[in-house]
DNA sequence: GATAAGAGGGTTTTT
DNA sequence: CCCTCTTATC
């Protein structure tokens, strides 16, 4: 880009093109609060990006005393691309650009000590809080089974969510859990982390919030520092996030938002959309602008996702219309397909061929994203894409500083640096077996609750005496005397990834699982291999684990190579492409029955808001898909189409069902045309949708195991026609010879052979 | 205390 | 279906 080389000022106009002249006032005029409401494609973060870049530019603060955050990971770090390739050298030295929990990390580490904490804590993740609950469930004689560590977890996060301490949690919430158990044990947590000196998610806003609160001085240093603050995604703030800020704007008043009321997808997660509708009122003489004009999509796209989301009741409202300058000509803008299919294989077979199409057109692999909408989905891809070695790349999906091995190596590193760690004591302590087992376990975790100390500090002192005996007491010794040696190693200023590499190797770790000869242990032992070489990436252990506490992100590499992009529909609000699959529109997938089960119409509006986030991440051409089977959870169903299908608009949508699928409107006939060309066969008015509808979850209808890939049949036994080409992976093309009772017989063309291929059983 | 087999429970999205 | 946690047995 041509701006990046011109000076900023000037430079930093032509980035707000579409503005009219008060808009592109307003987001250059750097005081005061400024609220931006923008629509998908609207060039939020380019908005954002050039307001930073103008503040920098124009020497109105240095790099370092702006304050920009982010929601994710990856967000913050598109944004500092963008603002580096703006201001060249002027943009070094963003320190304060970060995600929420990153920002309030870095200044909790400074002023730990305020919030009863030493400097070196660590940050529990979701799992040691789970175990951490679990084990204040047991020592308060709480049935686990009724009151699950998991629910009481979720339960404190989501006080944490609201910024609410033990104390503030109103008294009738607070009888939530274990009839009034649950603000005790929400207190004892609260104070388990201070011993364990670890803090969890929620508690970095929290204990900035109260430190804030509780020190105007310090505040007003931060005050001074801040000079300008600028917030992506707004509408995804939760109370903690919104005090946080508010705090800190309180000195300049120069906060900068903006958001879009109809992207709000993490209402699970405590995000609060009040927060972006309140914002005039929260801070006074406020000045808003709406951004409308979409840079993105084609007609057809914005049209398919403005349909959906007016079917959301509670939103601000706002019309996107497309900007006469998209790259897309219009006249040749596609509509955006809908296509019904048999099953899960069927669709993630068609979306690699069309991606395949794509490709031999022209196109790049890294042009086309599949946005599912729960991980579990992914893996029909992957197979496929492994099958026909089509370049791909998973985002988030199974994360790999969640696996075992990771996470043990990730402990023992945590209790070298941090010896009250008891969960990462406990994680590691017989990892590798040495010897010391529940019983030895117990006893010590009793000697530390009365003392009050740390497990790992108590332990030489129960060695000397004999309440453990025998090879528990060797493997302990043993076990103390490594971590010792291996925190001295450290303060003698050995390189943090040879102390990972000399822990792994000392402790018997990587021995354990060299003598395994399962087949997961070679996998193992790579990813320890690929954690060190991680490691490497940073210059301290301190700097690693702070990263690796908060960012568990698997995407470093691999960036920038021609690959297919597969991630959940959460995951890839913010970004775009000019092809996107959004397979899996089914009901009880997408919406979700849980999201519905848990938070009903509220719920629904929220799956609503993904289905728009989805099909606007599209530039030229999105597809939509649903399939009549699925198996969820190992289990095959039959399912409907989704209700947002049928929101989308006609005019703008093409259904096709190349497959023959009559569940589909005008399948059975291998129509293609316009949805309003099918006009009253839609809306699950045709015979096959009708049926399917009337027999959902009545038909167990698993095909045969060498007929998996029968890519055409219907909803039924019933359905099927004599004659009817078919289309199967193994035997190829044929027609349907007979179809009796629960038996499906096809004539292959090419082995001329009669073929059974799919049995429909009904259950009993 | 270690190991193997069995029962039971939970299956969304993320910092 | 997969994973975890519990129980039984050595």
């Amino acid at each position: 880009m041509a701006a990046a080389k011109a000076p900023a000022s000037a430079g930093n106009e032509t980035y707000l093109e579409g503005l009219n002249p008060e808009q592109r006032e307003a987001v250059l005029t750097t005081e005061g609060p400024l609220l931006v409401l923008a629509g998908a494609g609207t060039g939020k973060t380019r908005v954002l990006t050039t307001r930073l870049a103008h503040i920098i530019g124009t020497r109105l603060a240095w790099p370092s005393q702006t304050l920009t955050v982010t929601f994710t990971n990856k967000a913050a770090r598109e944004m500092r691309e963008r603002a580096l390739s703006m201001l060249g050298e002027a943009g070094e030295g963003l320190r304060w650009l970060g995600t929420f929990h990153s920002i309030s990390a870095q200044i909790l580490r400074k002023h730990a000590e305020l919030a009863g904490l030493k400097s070196t804590f660590t940050i529990l993740d979701t799992d040691d809080q789970v175990r951490l609950c679990k084990q204040i469930i047991l020592a308060e004689n709480i049935d686990p089974k009724r009151w699950t560590p998991r629910f009481l977890a979720s339960l404190i996060d989501g006080w944490k969510n609201r910024a609410l301490t033990p104390g503030k949690v109103p008294p009738e919430e607070a009888h939530q859990f274990a009839d009034g158990k649950g603000i005790t044990c929400y207190q004892i947590y609260q104070n388990r982390l201070k011993v364990l000196n670890a803090c969890d998610f929620g508690d970095l806003l929290i204990h900035n919030i109260t430190i804030f609160q509780n020190n105007p001085d310090l505040l007003k240093e931060y005050h001074d520092k801040f000079r300008y603050i600028l917030v992506d995604e707004y509408q995804d703030t939760n109370v903690a996030q919104y005090l946080w800020l508010r705090l800190l704007a309180q000195g300049s008043q120069n906060i900068c938002c903006v958001g879009d009321d109809d992207q709000s997808i993490y209402g699970w997660r405590g995000a609060e959309v009040d927060n972006i509708l309140r914002f005039e009122k929260d801070f006074p003489g406020a000045k808003v602008i709406r951004l409308e004009k979409n840079y993105r999509s084609t007609k057809h796209i914005l049209a398919a996702a403005s349909a959906v989301i007016a079917n959301n009741k509670g939103r601000l409202g706002k019309t996107l219309y497309v900007g006469d300058d998209n790259a897309i000509d219009e006249i040749d803008a596609a509509k955006v397909k809908v296509r019904g299919l048999w099953d899960g294989e069927a669709e993630s077979r068609l979306i690699a061929d069309d991606i395949e199409s794509w490709v031999s057109k022209g196109g790049k692999h890294d042009d086309c994203a599949v946005l599912v909408r729960a991980s579990w989905q992914m893996r029909a891809f992957e197979e496929r894409f492994i099958m026909l070695g089509i370049p791909y790349r998973v985002i988030g999906g199974p994360r790999f500083f969640e696996r075992a091995e990771i996470r043990d190596a990730l402990a023992y590193l945590r209790l070298v640096r941090s010896p009250d760690d008891d969960l990462a004591f406990e994680r590691v302590v017989n990892q590798p077996k040495r010897g010391v087992g529940n019983t030895s376990l117990i006893k010590l975790q009793s000697y530390a609750r009365q003392d009050g100390r740390s497990l790992f500090t108590l332990t030489p002192m129960v060695l000397q005496t004999d309440e453990i005996k025998g090879g528990a007491k060797r493997g302990l010794t043993q076990f103390i005397d490594h971590v010792n040696l291996w925190r001295d190693k450290l303060a003698n200023g050995m390189p943090h990834t040879e102390l990972a590499e000399t822990i792994l190797e000392e402790s018997g770790y990587t021995d354990m699982l060299q003598k395994d000869r399962s087949p997961q242990a070679q996998t193992r032992l790579d990813n320890l291999k690929e954690l060190v070489r991680a490691m490497g990436e940073f210059d301290s252990l301190a700097g690693f684990l702070e990263h690796i506490e908060l960012v568990m992100d698997t995407s470093a590499g691999g960036a920038g190579e021609d690959q297919v992009q597969i991630l959940t529909l959460h995951a890839a609000k913010g970004l775009e492409w000019p092809v996107v699959f959004l397979p899996g529109w089914e009901e009880e997938v997408f919406p979700s029955k849980r999201s519905m089960d848990e938070s009903g119409l509220k719920g629904l509006e929220e799956e609503r808001r993904l289905a728009y986030v989805g099909i606007t991440r599209a530039r030229q051409q999105a597809y939509i898909s649903f399939v009549a089977n699925r198996q969820i959870y190992g289990r095959w169903q039959s399912v409907l189409p989704s209700r947002f299908v049928d929101e989308l608009p006609h005019d703008h949508v093409e259904a096709v069902s190349e497959t023959g699928y009559s569940g589909m409107p005008g399948g059975d006939t291998g129509f293609t045309g316009s949805v309003e060309d099918l006009g009253e066969r839609s809306n699950y008015k045709s015979p096959g949708w009708k049926r399917l509808k009337e027999n959902a979850g009545r038909f167990d209808t698993r095909p045969p195991k060498d007929a998996t890939n029968l890519s055409a049949t219907s909803g039924g036994p019933e359905t099927f026609r004599k004659g009817q080409r078919i289309f199967h992976d193994k035997f190829g093309y044929g027609r349907i010879a007979h179809s009796e009772g629960n038996k499906l017989t096809v004539d292959f063309e090419k082995s001329g052979r009669k073929k059974v291929i799919a049995t429909f059983v009904q259950p009993a």
